[in-house]
RNA sequence: GGCGGAGUGGCCGAAUGGCUUAGGCAAGGGCCUGCAAAGCCCUGUACGCGGGUUCGAUUCCCGCCUCCGCCUCCA
């Protein structure tokens, strides 16, 4: 069983194979720092995380590179408007998207490329647009000729370009050869910021920085292209059109992530639905959020509501319940990738089928869970820990590589004074003093501690909710 | 108008031409407990509407309705 993605340019969900053995070169279109991330761009940060840490799970070296534009209208508008720099609204943002995917547990990328940092390699690539005829400088700006690559532009998307509406987004859109030509170099604008280029001083077009950037770093071919299904046209139909155009091969498999919706309208600042991250984190820990995150297929359309925030958190909780109780009898169990059930990596393999995996772990759980309550503290408890660690590891959510770095010094000393006052109490129903024993779990239960009688004594547990 | 996605039990959310008909949350009953909490056991037969194909369709085909995304910046 190898894995199978579902690609866009073929709409068919086909075998992974890579181009080069053992090794895949990833490309993800990033932030636009112009804001702060919402969940939305949070949930694509945790999606392609599933995705880079599924390939590793599957031994393959991994080359990950997700982009900053870093220059674009945006910014410069907002920046105007708060009257800061256009590049320290840029670099603001920027740090609070890196700060959200830590949060959230992503592994960091191989490389950020920033927009910014690419120029000459932006140069090079419209220089050989243009000597291929496929690319023209007019006024201060460099468009991409589309009639010059009609019978391929639009092979992405499956959109045909007599189908197609004008893009219509310049105020020289009379300097355009064709209304669906597409802007390669904007020429600067008085009191913009500008990089000198053989056809004047401008800033890079969106869709040009990524083709420059994606084979700058994983080279002029390479494996998968992702991003959100909102993207697929026009910015990732550009970028095909201008690297194999240019006589690139790029990608060979394009992901696409469903959006989130809130009122079951995607989010949008004019519609007034903008979540944030702390919105979440003031009902849900961070590892929860992600839980939440990951749960629904990567390409589905979720609709984002507390109330299913709050089913995730619980549905967590049972997890990591299970795991917690388990380490405490059988030690920690440090498992690998090949712990992994196969059923788990049979589902993980079917087009990253997250939510069969993760039935998988609670039927994993369940059968652990028998087993506590049969008073096994042997192989079947051992098994199914080692295996719950190794799922949820894959996924980013194992329940004890959570622990943040403060608690984990003070979690001896919370444990030793817990095990101090439940002594107290254990006294107490000892002599059958119930007022007493039941005062102290209220006190404890005030303090964050919910105390669980088990065959083995007592436990206190840090309040999850 | 063009391209695409989706409508599943109270809610979230997978799979699937029939076979013990996921999983989670919530609910009801039971076990355990001094009472709880956690956990375990049991219960609940869903697939937008109308046709068609088939021995048999939620699953395939046709039509329709509704919703969402893209076609302009967007993860």
């Amino acid at each position: 069983m190898s894995l199978q993605l579902y690609d866009t340019g073929t709409r068919t969900i086909r075998p992974f194979e890579p181009l080069r053995e053992g090794r895949v070169g990833m490309y993800v279109c990033g932030a636009t720092p112009q804001a702060a991330p919402h969940i939305g761009h949070l949930r694509s940060g945790v999606i392609y995380d599933v995705v880079h840490r599924w390939l590793l799970q599957l031994g393959y070296e991994v080359i990950f590179a997700r982009n900053v534009t870093d220059i674009d209208d945006k910014i410069i508008a907002a920046s105007a408007q708060l009257d800061v720099p256009w590049f320290a609204l840029a670099e603001a943002n920027q740090r609070a998207f890196t700060r959200g995917y830590e949060l959230l547990g992503c592994l960091p990328p191989t490389v950020e490329p920033k927009a910014t940092g690419h120029v000459p390699e932006m140069i090079v690539l419209i220089r050989r647009l243009i000597e291929s005829g496929h690319a023209y400088a007019a006024g201060s700006d460099v468009y991409f000729d589309v009639l010059s690559w009609v019978d391929r532009y639009g092979s992405l998307s499956h959109q045909k370009l007599e189908n197609m509406r004008a893009a219509g987004d310049t105020a020289d859109e009379g300097a355009k050869r064709d209304p669906r030509d597409f802007t390669l170099w904007k020429g600067a604008k008085p009191g913009e910021p500008f990089w000198e280029t053989p056809w004047g001083p401008g800033r890079p077009g969106w869709h040009l920085e990524c083709s420059a950037m994606s084979t700058k770093y994983l080279g002029s071919t390479f494996d998968i292209h992702g991003g959100g299904v909102d993207l697929i046209f026009p910015h990732h139909e550009n970028e095909v059109a201008q690297s194999q155009a240019a006589g690139d091969g790029f990608a060979r498999y394009w992901l696409h992530n469903g959006i989130l919706t809130v009122g079951g309208e995607k989010m949008s600042k004019s519609v007034g639905n903008v979540v944030l991250l702390d919105d979440l984190l003031e009902k849900a820990r961070p590892v929860e959020v992600r839980y939440y995150l990951v749960a629904a297929h990567y390409r589905s359309i979720t609709d984002f509501t507390d109330a299913a925030l709050a089913d995730a958190a619980t549905a967590y909780q049972r997890i990591e319940g299970f795991v917690t109780r388990a380490a405490e009898v059988v030690g920690p169990l440090d498992a690998g990738p090949g712990d992994v059930p196969e059923a788990f990596a049979a589902a993980m393999n079917e087009d990253l089928n997250v939510p069969q995996a993760l039935a998988v772990v609670h039927e994993t759980v369940r059968e652990g869970n028998q087993a506590l309550a049969a008073g096994d503290d042997g192989a079947r408890v051992k098994a199914a820990l080692a295996s719950v660690r190794a799922m949820t590891g894959a996924l980013g959510l194992d329940p004890l590589a959570w622990v943040r770095p403060g608690e984990e010094d003070l979690r001896p000393v919370v444990d030793a004074l817990v095990k101090i006052v439940l002594e107290q109490r254990e006294a107490a129903r000892a002599r059958k003093d119930y007022a007493t024993a039941d005062t102290i779990r209220d006190a404890l239960s005030a303090a964050g501690i919910v105390v669980e009688d088990t065959p083995r004594g007592p436990r206190g547990v840090p309040r999850r909710g």
